[in-house]
DNA sequence: TTCCAGGGATATA
DNA sequence: TATATCCATGGA
């Protein structure tokens, strides 16, 4: 992809492979909003704005190369949708509805908060609870809030993350909370993806589905495909072998997508939650 | 009022 | 291994 990082800004002169509000709306992160076509987004303790110019995509932040990393920027998506494409109409479909997506590369606390918390949840809520938590707990960094560090969330009860509307999830994340800060290593870089995905699940709140979302917005690691209620419905759609079981349902997609089936479960998640089941 | 949301933990067979 | 039930909350 062509950008140039100059006074400060990122310019992105694709705008085929870069969309801010698909990038942000299909799912994987919850701290940003929209106001007159210019998006915000926080990650981590870090501040970008997003917005278009011209033909141009622009990326304004509190740090450049953290944005560059963030982002994605160096990783070629046409060459991802090329792989993916001309196999499956619906796949096809999917990929032109989501132009412009990028899987973001998220801190994995954040990520891992963000996916317990999204258990059996709607994004609207999801993105009220993430703001509650790091509005009480994380720095002020004028303007915004950063997301709490371990150390900061340590302080947190039960009690506190049922006040800020995370139901029975509380106490995952107090749980979560203490296992990070003990005998939980958050460096996952030495395990093959499937024991990294195993090391996960033994967090409490976290199933293969939640694991998943954090391997690949947190981890950077693409041949995961994460079932949840929207894949569930497709799965049927692909040709592959009947099963009810969301299990074999994964490893079916992945032994077709392979390290690209990340992207492929986000396009077609984003565009069947946004556009329900077509069949035909 | 009931259903649903980027499901997981637990009990049971 | 596979299925059933419960779980907080708020918007549709």
């Amino acid at each position: 992809m062509r950008y140039r990082i100059l006074n400060g800004e990122i310019e992105i002169f694709d705008l085929g492979e870069f969309d801010a509000k698909h990038i942000l709306d299909c799912g994987q992160v919850f701290r940003y909003s929209e106001e007159n076509g210019i998006y915000k987004i926080i990650a981590k303790n870090s501040f970008s704005c997003l917005y278009s110019y011209m033909d141009r995509a622009i990326i304004q932040s509190s740090d450049v190369l953290k944005a560059e990393e963030y982002f994605d920027l160096k990783r070629d998506y046409s060459e991802i949708k090329s792989a993916l494409s001309g196999q499956n109409p619906i796949l096809d479909k999917a990929i032109e509805f989501g132009k412009g997506i990028r899987i973001l590369r998220q801190d994995p606390v954040e990520t891992i908060f963000s996916f317990i918390i999204s258990a059996n949840n709607n994004i609207p809520r999801i993105k009220g609870i993430l703001e509650r938590l790091c509005r009480e707990l994380g720095d002020d960094m004028g303007g915004y809030f950063a997301f709490p560090t371990l150390e900061q969330l340590s302080h947190a009860d039960e009690a506190f993350y049922r006040s800020i509307g995370a139901g029975y999830r509380a106490a995952y994340l107090k749980n979560t909370t203490k296992r990070l800060r003990t005998d939980f290593d958050i460096d996952l870089r030495g395990l093959s993806t499937m024991a990294a995905r195993k090391t996960l699940m033994s967090l409490t709140g976290v199933g293969g589905k939640v694991a998943d979302c954090i391997l690949l917005f947190g981890y950077g690691r693409t041949d995961v495909f994460p079932m949840d209620v929207w894949t569930k419905r497709v799965y049927p759609l692909f040709g592959l072998p009947e099963t009810t079981n969301p299990v074999t349902m994964a490893k079916n997609l992945t032994d077709r997508f392979g390290h690209y089936s990340g992207y492929a479960q986000q396009y077609l998640y984003y565009y069947y939650r946004e556009n329900g089941l077509i069949t035909k």
